[in-house]
RNA sequence: GCACCCGUAGCUCAGCGGAUUAGAGCACUAGUCUUCGGAACUAGGUGUCACAGGUUCGAAUCCUGUCGGGUGUACCA
C-alpha cells in the first residue's frame, strides 16, 4: 500500500500543486472498502473544492487494480483484492518480517528494574521491568543496539544499617535471608528517624562505624558486607530469572559516587553549580522554566540521588557512547528527571533522554476505594505475585498436565500482559481473576491462539511449503490486512515507546484468527487451498509470536 | 499555592498530530456450527466522551475557564 500513498501524494501535488501526509485508515464495518484515505478533506480548503469532488478527481488517477469509491463526507475507500494482499505480503516477508533498521548505528541504554538491595523484590519494581525491558525489545527491532543495565539501589548507608540491625536481631548469618534483612533495614529506618527526632545518633553512629570499618577493611565488616550483598543479589536474580529478564550491566549507585563527585566540582569550579552557604551545591534551572534548583550534593558534602545519576548519565553516554537513555521509573519521578534532564541539557550533553514513565499499580482496597497496591504491613512481594499466579494457572488448567516451565510462562504472561493492556501512563488496577482469564484480552488468550496455530501447523506439516497456484485468499482478507500492519506498527511504536499499542495488536491478530477458523476450514479443504491456508496461519504465528516477544511474553509448548 | 497526569458504557480501558454512525474486553441475553484445539464465532448499547465557553465546514481529540481525582514540589531513594 505504501507505492500507492506515493501516488496519492503526485497525484495530489500535481493536482492541486500541495504536499499532504496520506494515511490509510479502516473503513466501518458496514461500509465497502479495506482502506479508508481521507486526503480529500483535508485539501478541501486548500483547493476551494467540495471534498467528495476533490476524491473523484484523485480516484480518476488512481492505478486500476484496485476498486474505489467516495464514501460519506469525502473519503476515498480503496477495495483490494486478497490476492493482492497476498501478494503484498509475499513480497514484503523474510525472516526479519516486521523489524527495521531505522535505528542501526545508534546506541540507547534501557534502565531496569533499578532494584533496591535493601529490600525484598516488590511489586513496585514490576513494571519498571516489564516497561524497561518492551523498550529494550522495541529499540531493537527499531535496528538499535541497546544496552541494559539495572541500575541498582546500593548507595548510601544501607551495609551499615543492616550491620547494625542485624547485631542487634541476634540472627544467625549462615541462615540469615533477605526477608529478615529487609524488615532489619524497615525498622532501622523507623527507629533512626524516632533517635533522631528525640535528639540522639546512637543508632546513627553505629551505622557510620560500620561503614567506616568496612572502608578500612577489617574483616568482620568485609564478611558481612559480602554476605549481605550475595544474599540481596542472589535474591533479585531469582526473581528476574521467573519474570524472565536479565541486563547487561548492574552498575549500582556506588559505582558513580566518584565520578558524580568529581563532576560536581569540575562543573562548580567552570561556575555552573553553585555553592551555597551550607555547603551544598545546586545546579540552577531558571533558564528551563524550571524555578526549583537541582541539589546536586548535600551540605555534608554527601552525594544524593543527583550526584550519582549525573556520573552514571556521564558515563553512559561518554563511555558507552550512547545516543539515547531510556529510564523506566515510574511516575512520582517525573520532576526528578526533568530537573536531571535540564541539567544534562544545560551542560551541553547531547542525547535523547527519555524517562518511560508509568502509573501505579493499584488494588480495591477495604474501603471499596481504589489505592495503591500493598498489603497491611507494607510492599506486596513479588514473589508472592508469582506464587499467586502459578496457583492460579495451575488450578485453571489441571487437566492439561503442564510443565512447571508453560506454568511459569503462562503466569508471568499474564502479569506482563496486563502491563500492558493500557496505557502505560494509566494506573494499572490488579484483578487476578481478569488477568488470568482465558477468554478476553488477555496474555493467555494471546498465548492460546499461538499454540493453536503451532499444533495445526505441525498436525499439517506434510502440506507446508506445498504449491497452491492461483487461490483467491478472499477469506483470507482481514487477516492479511492485519499482518500488513504489522511493520508499519513496530516503526511507529519507536518513539514513544507505547508497548500498549503492540499489545492491542496481538490481541487483535488472535481475534482475527479465531474468526478465520470459523468461516476456513484448513485440515478438510483441497489441497492448495490447504497449502495456501498454512501459508498464512505459519506468517500468522510468526508475526504474533514476535509481536508478544516485543512485551517480552514467552510462549508455552502447551496450554 | 504552583507544576504535571487523569475524568469516555455498570466495571476495566482504547481512541486524543480533528473526519464516515465514539470502540474493545468483562458482565448480561439470545443464537450458530457433526468442534482442523469450544478456551470459538455471530447478534444485542438510551454513553449529556466531567462541566461551560471558544476555534473549525467538522471537536472525545485543539484553546480557555470551572469542578472532581491522583502525583510531585532541594539535603529520601
Amino acid at each position: 500500500m505504501d507505492s500507492l500513498k506515493t501516488k496519492i501524494i503526485e497525484i495530489v501535488k500535481r493536482l492541486y500543486g500541495v504536499e499532504v501526509p496520506v494515511e490509510f485508515s479502516a473503513v466501518p464495518a458496514d461500509i465497502d472498502g479495506d482502506y479508508s484515505c481521507n486526503v480529500a478533506m483535508r485539501l478541501a480548503k486548500a483547493a476551494g473544492k467540495a471534498p467528495r469532488e476533490i476524491a473523484a478527481e484523485i480516484i480518476a488517477e488512481l492505478p486500476s487494480e484496485y476498486s474505489y469509491a467516495v464514501a460519506g463526507p469525502g473519503f476515498i475507500n480503496i477495495t483490494v483484492s486478497g490476492q493482492a494482499l497476498f501478494g503484498q505480503l509475499k513480497e514484503a516477508w523474510n525472516e526479519d518480517y516486521g523489524y527495521n533498521d531505522s535505528g542501526a548505528g545508534r546506541i540507547a541504554v534501557s534502565e531496569f528494574p533499578s532494584t533496591n538491595m535493601a529490600k525484598p523484590y516488590s511489586v513496585g519494581h514490576l513494571r519498571p521491568g516489564t516497561q524497561g525491558w518492551a523498550a529494550k525489545r522495541i529499540l531493537e527491532a527499531n535496528g538499535w543496539k541497546v544496552i541494559t543495565d539495572n541500575h541498582l539501589g546500593d548507595a548510601g548507608t544501607p551495609f551499615g544499617i543492616w550491620a547494625t540491625g542485624f547485631k542487634l536481631s541476634g540472627l544467625d548469618i549462615d541462615t540469615v535471608t533477605i526477608y529478615d534483612l529487609g524488615e532489619i533495614y524497615i525498622k532501622m529506618k523507623t527507629d533512626m528517624k524516632a533517635e533522631e527526632a528525640a535528639g540522639k545518633h546512637e543508632l546513627a553512629d553505629a551505622a557510620q562505624d560500620w561503614l567506616l570499618r568496612l572502608e578500612a577493611g577489617e574483616a568482620e565488616a568485609v564478611e558481612l558486607s559480602e554476605r549481605f550483598n550475595k544474599i540481596s543479589l542472589d535474591h533479585i536474580h531469582s526473581v528476574m530469572k521467573r519474570m524472565n529478564l536479565s541486563t547487561d550491566y548492574e552498575l549500582g549507585e556506588s559505582f558513580f559516587v566518584e565520578r558524580g563527585k568529581a563532576l560536581v566540582q569540575k562543573y562548580l569550579n567552570e561556575g555552573v553549580f553553585v555553592k551555597n552557604p551550607d555547603g551544598s551545591v545546586i545546579c540552577p534551572l531558571d533558564e528551563f522554566g524550571i524555578e526549583v534548583p537541582m541539589l546536586m550534593l548535600k551540605s555534608n558534602g554527601a552525594a544524593l540521588y543527583a550526584t550519582t545519576d549525573l556520573g552514571c548519565l556521564d558515563y553512559r553516554l561518554h563511555e558507552w557512547k550512547a545516543d539515547r537513555l531510556v529510564y523506566a521509573v515510574g511516575a512520582e519521578q517525573k520532576f526528578y528527571f526533568e530537573q536531571l534532564f535540564a541539567v544534562a541539557k544545560k551542560l551541553g550533553w547531547k542525547a535523547e533522554l527519555q524517562h518511560v514513565w508509568f502509573g501505579t499499580i493499584d488494588q480495591v482496597g477495604p474501603d471499596g476505594k481504589r489505592e495503591k497496591m500493598s498489603s497491611r504491613k507494607g510492599v506486596v512481594l513479588l514473589e508472592a505475585m508469582l506464587d499467586d499466579a502459578e496457583k492460579r494457572v495451575r488450578e485453571n488448567f489441571s487437566d492439561a498436565e503442564l510443565s512447571d516451565e508453560d506454568v511459569r510462562k503462562i503466569s508471568t504472561g499474564a502479569i506482563k500482559y496486563s502491563d500492558f493492556i493500557g496505557d502505560r501512563k494509566t494506573g494499572i488496577l490488579y484483578d487476578p481473576a481478569k488477568i488470568f482469564a482465558l477468554t478476553g484480552q488477555s496474555g493467555p488468550f494471546c498465548q492460546y491462539a499461538c499454540v493453536r496455530m503451532r499444533r495445526i501447523l505441525e498436525k499439517n506439516a506434510d502440506f507446508a511449503g506445498a504449491e497452491f497456484g492461483d487461490y483467491d485468499f478472499a477469506a483470507e482478507k482481514a487477516v492479511l490486512q492485519k499482518l500488513l500492519d504489522f511493520p508499519a506498527l513496530v516503526a511507529g511504536v519507536a518513539d514513544n515507546l507505547e508497548a500498549h499499542r503492540i499489545a492491542g495488536y496481538c490481541f487483535e491478530l488472535a481475534q482475527e484468527m479465531n474468526r478465520y477458523y470459523e468461516n476456513a476450514p484448513i485440515s478438510t479443504a483441497e489441497d492448495s487451498v490447504r497449502a495456501a491456508r498454512l501459508w498464512l496461519v505459519e506468517k500468522a504465528a510468526a508475526v504474533l509470536e514476535r509481536g508478544l516477544d516485543l512485551l517480552g511474553v514467552e510462549i508455552p509448548e502447551k496450554m
